[in-house]
DNA sequence: CTCCGGGACGTTTTT
DNA sequence: CGTCCCGGAG
């Protein structure tokens, strides 16, 4: 962390050890405002009625929000538990609340309303359940468990779900939950959705929930929006409770949140907004840019302040963004300006082919790490790629593996979307939450217990027959001698184990961590895993085990399932560096020092997908995610692309991104591909233009050109070769750089394990090289430093 | 219940 | 070219 936040909090915890009298003869010190510019200042210091603070990209956005509630806490305006703080993501509030903490000095316990608006709304409405029908202990559906709910639907109807497919049903129910319709309120216009039974099927879907004392992501919204409108009683009084708004992330906001937020500050109107028009980067999942450009009308007399000054990113990099988001329309518009040292132009580089862009984007970030590209040796920690859609991302893993170079992807699937976690909470969840009738199902036979598909239609029929829970359906069902046989047996076994733990629950007789444990051993779970050889078993269980370990954090069972379906996380910190790898979408908020951004070919970048579903909205959008990405970068930013793929194994060729032809041409240097110009680009000095330390919008850039590529004598020769040999493989990666660290020795024929390939045999030996072939990928070359020999995997 | 093969599909993703 | 899902066969 940087000195200024030590310094801010201990000047404060100085000021609270002075005597009571001599601080009531002077005003509090705010420490946390020194460093901030006039219009952080502003952004801080502008504490009544609605503020919106436009933050362009790198310009101190969380300093300013976290400076704020500081000024509010200090000036006494606000309790902490008086200021309600909305994010987006876990992290984003996880970061403020540390943030805060540093800047008052760890005085403030907690703050019990910052939090993502999902997790604030779990708590409101855990207070107010009963308002929209539901029991205080209600659980929170993921994407599968709505899924497998919508599909029992659909077939019940007899619909084809070949043709209306359940996640079409799903999109739809999701898009109009966004928008904060209700079944009996989605607009006419729609009716034709889903073979027009949309809103037929979406009634249902609520009618279920409301049986299964569940919600989904949609619902925490949703629900509390129309106590809000129904019981005014109760939103007088989180109106006056909440004194402060402050909302993070506003372009991203749906109406569903939007509304939320309006009848929340409604009365005393004390509501911040902070966002960038220019990063709204979640259209497609409902978010409304247009909130924030109706920000002023919706909250008349709004004060808007614009963050401008970019503490990020060097001024040609900056020039090169702004070069590109000048090209949308419909902006508030800010210009971003530095007073940074001019730095490096940014690069532009086409390459033949999508597998030599990976191999010259993994010999760069090797030369910047080894400091060969005539600046500081950067930490590969410091390099990112950032890639359009996650397709991309396994041209670069496969050509990392081969040459050795350390990577890490963000993003992926995270730790409670694997299935060990979900079978493991679905336990859980009915022991909590008996009513659960979707967890019930998603275990009743894993591990198998012989209560198929026809057992669980008859448990079924019981549950819906009584008006009962699946639970006590299955009860009924044994009691009736409905279930025959071993199945009978297995499922007696397993409510009987339910009613055990749901009683140690009850008693408390057990901690919730041992109750877990139990469960989990009781149902024969951990045994299934302990009994199955695949080679992802051990991973699983460890996986398992990080469960019952992060469960010792909470107070009890129904604390943790919320945390993991809202807020578990997937990063376990590694102290190696590695070059990053992640879509644009992840790499929101974040910086790298360096940053290389491949693919940017018409209908890759922008999608082609997007161009189709949205039009013009949608290339707006596509280039708000190519600003996100030169933005991201500090002082190195490399665009690329290649003018030809492999799609689905075929190769397609692809013009240069019509971004690209927006680019400002005297922010960027056009480099000659590889290997076809006796040796390269490395030799071009960059030309010492004059850039003024101060940048504003007005040096309105001319135009890079696509021609500027295509007449390069390394395009030329690249067509030239491809005239000769038609759409072609590219040719074999020339000699690699050989790691200098000792391989580990592995015999041929040797079993080795590969964290990504699985287990196979070494085939031949080459160096630190390794041909293996593996079980279930297949025959691979890699370097030995990324293989375990099998015996030392532990089961 | 489990296994295998045919067929469809093949952005972005947080909570 | 893979992967995933579903349905039918064993």
């Amino acid at each position: 962390m940087s000195s200024w936040q030590h310094d801010e909090s201990r000047a404060f915890e100085q000021w609270e050890r002075r005597p009571l009298s001599e601080r009531a003869m002077a005003a509090p010190p705010s420490p946390y405002l020194d460093g901030l510019n006039s219009a952080q200042r502003a952004a801080v210091e502008a504490l009544d009625g609605p503020v919106l603070v436009l933050a362009g990209a790198g310009t101190g956005k969380t300093r300013a929000l976290t400076a704020r509630i500081a000024h509010l806490l200090t000036t006494g305006r606000a309790q902490p538990n008086e200021i309600l703080s909305v994010t987006f993501t876990n992290k984003a509030a996880r970061e403020m609340k540390d943030r805060v903490g540093q800047l008052v000095g760890g005085r403030v316990e907690g703050m019990p309303w910052l939090g993502t608006f999902h997790s604030i709304c779990v708590k409101l409405l855990r207070r107010h359940a009963e308002l929209v029908g539901l029991k205080t202990n209600f659980t929170i559906l993921d994407t599968d468990d709505q899924l497998r709910l919508l599909k029992q639907l659909i077939r019940a109807e007899n619909v084809d779900d070949k043709r209306w497919p359940a996640r079409m049903l799903l999109r739809l129910i999701d898009r109009w939950k966004n928008r904060a319709w209700t079944p009996d309120r989605v607009p006419g216009a729609e009716a034709g959705a889903y073979n027009h039974r949309g809103t037929e099927f979406y009634e249902q879907y609520q009618d279920r929930l409301k049986i299964l004392n569940a919600v989904d992501f949609g619902d925490l919204l949703l629900h509390m929006v129309r106590i809000f409108q129904e019981h005014p009683d109760v939103l007088g009084k989180y109106q006056k409770w909440f004194k402060y708004i402050l909302v993070d992330e506003y372009q991203d906001t749906n109406v569903a949140q939007y509304l939320w937020l309006r009848l929340l500050a409604g009365g005393h109107r004390n509501i911040a907004c902070v966002g960038d028009d220019d990063q709204s980067i979640y259209g497609w999942r409902g978010a409304e840019v247009g909130n924030i450009l109706r920000f002023e009308k919706d909250f008349p007399g709004a004060t808007v302040i614009r963050l401008e000054q970019n503490y990020r990113s060097t001024p040609h990099i900056l020039a090169a963004a702004s070069g590109v988001i000048a090209a949308n329309e419909s902006r508030l518009g800010k210009t971003l300006w530095t007073d940074a040292d001019e730095g490096d132009k940014v690069r532009l580089i086409g390459h033949w082919d999508g597998e030599e862009e990976a191999r010259w984007i993994g010999e760069e970030a090797e030369a910047y790490q080894a400091g060969t590209r005539g600046h500081e040796p950067l930490s590969l920690d410091d390099v990112a790629i950032l890639v359009r859609a996650s397709f991309q991302m396994r041209a670069f893993e496969d050509r990392f593996l081969t040459i050795g170079l350390p990577y890490r992807v963000i993003g992926g699937p995270r730790f409670y979307e694997r299935l060990e976690i979900r079978d493991a909470m679905a336990y859980f969840r009915v022991v909590v939450s008996p009513d659960d009738g979707l967890a019930f199902e998603r275990i009743v036979n894993v591990p198998k217990r012989g209560i198929g598909d026809k057992a669980q239609q008859t448990l079924n029929q019981a549950a819906r027959m009584n008006g009962v829970s699946l639970l006590e359906g299955a009860r009924i069902a044994l009691a009736d001698g409905r279930i025959k046989g071993k199945a009978a047996g297995e499922l007696r076994a397993l409510i009987d184990g339910f009613d055990r733990w749901s009683a140690l629950l009850k008693d408390g007789a057990l901690g919730h961590v041992e109750l877990a444990e139990t469960i989990l051993d009781e149902s024969g779970y951990t045994a299934f895993w302990q009994n199955d050889k695949t080679p992802e078993a051990p991973g699983r269980l460890e996986n398992l085990k990080e469960l019952i370990k992060a469960l010792g954090e909470f107070e009890n069972l129904q604390g943790f399932l919320e945390h993991v379906s809202l807020v578990m996380e997937n990063e376990q910190e590694d102290a190696a560096a590695k070059v990053s790898i992640m879509t644009l979408h992840a790499a929101k908020g974040l910086e790298f020092p360096c940053v290389f951004l491949p693919g940017w070919e018409d209908g890759l970048f922008p999608s082609q997908r997007t161009m189709d579903e949205s039009g013009l909205k949608g290339v707006e959008e596509e280039r708000r995610l190519a600003y996100v990405g030169i933005t991201r970068a500090e002082r190195h930013c490399t665009i690329s692309f290649a003018a030809n793929r492999r799609v689905y194994n075929q190769w397609q060729s692809a013009l240069p991104s019509r971004f690209i032809d927006e680019l400002p041409a005297e922010h960027v240097e056009v480099l000659t591909p590889p290997g076809l110009y006796g040796g390269g680009y490395g030799a071009a000095a960059p030309a010492a233009h004059e850039i003024p330390g101060v940048m504003r919008a007005s040096d309105l850039p001319e135009k890079a050109s696509r021609a500027d590529v295509y007449n390069s004598p390394g395009w030329k020769r690249m067509q030239a070769r491809a005239g000769r040999r038609g759409v072609s493989q590219p040719q074999e990666a020339r000699n690699m750089v050989i790691d200098a660290q000792a391989a580990p020795a592995f015999a041929l024929g040797e079993r080795v394990f590969h964290q990504k390939f699985g287990y196979g045999a070494v085939i031949e030996i080459e160096g630190d090289k390794m041909t293996v072939a593996f079980e279930k990928a297949g025959t691979k070359k890699v370097v030995a430093s990324y293989l375990n020999a099998a015996d030392s995997i532990p089961f």
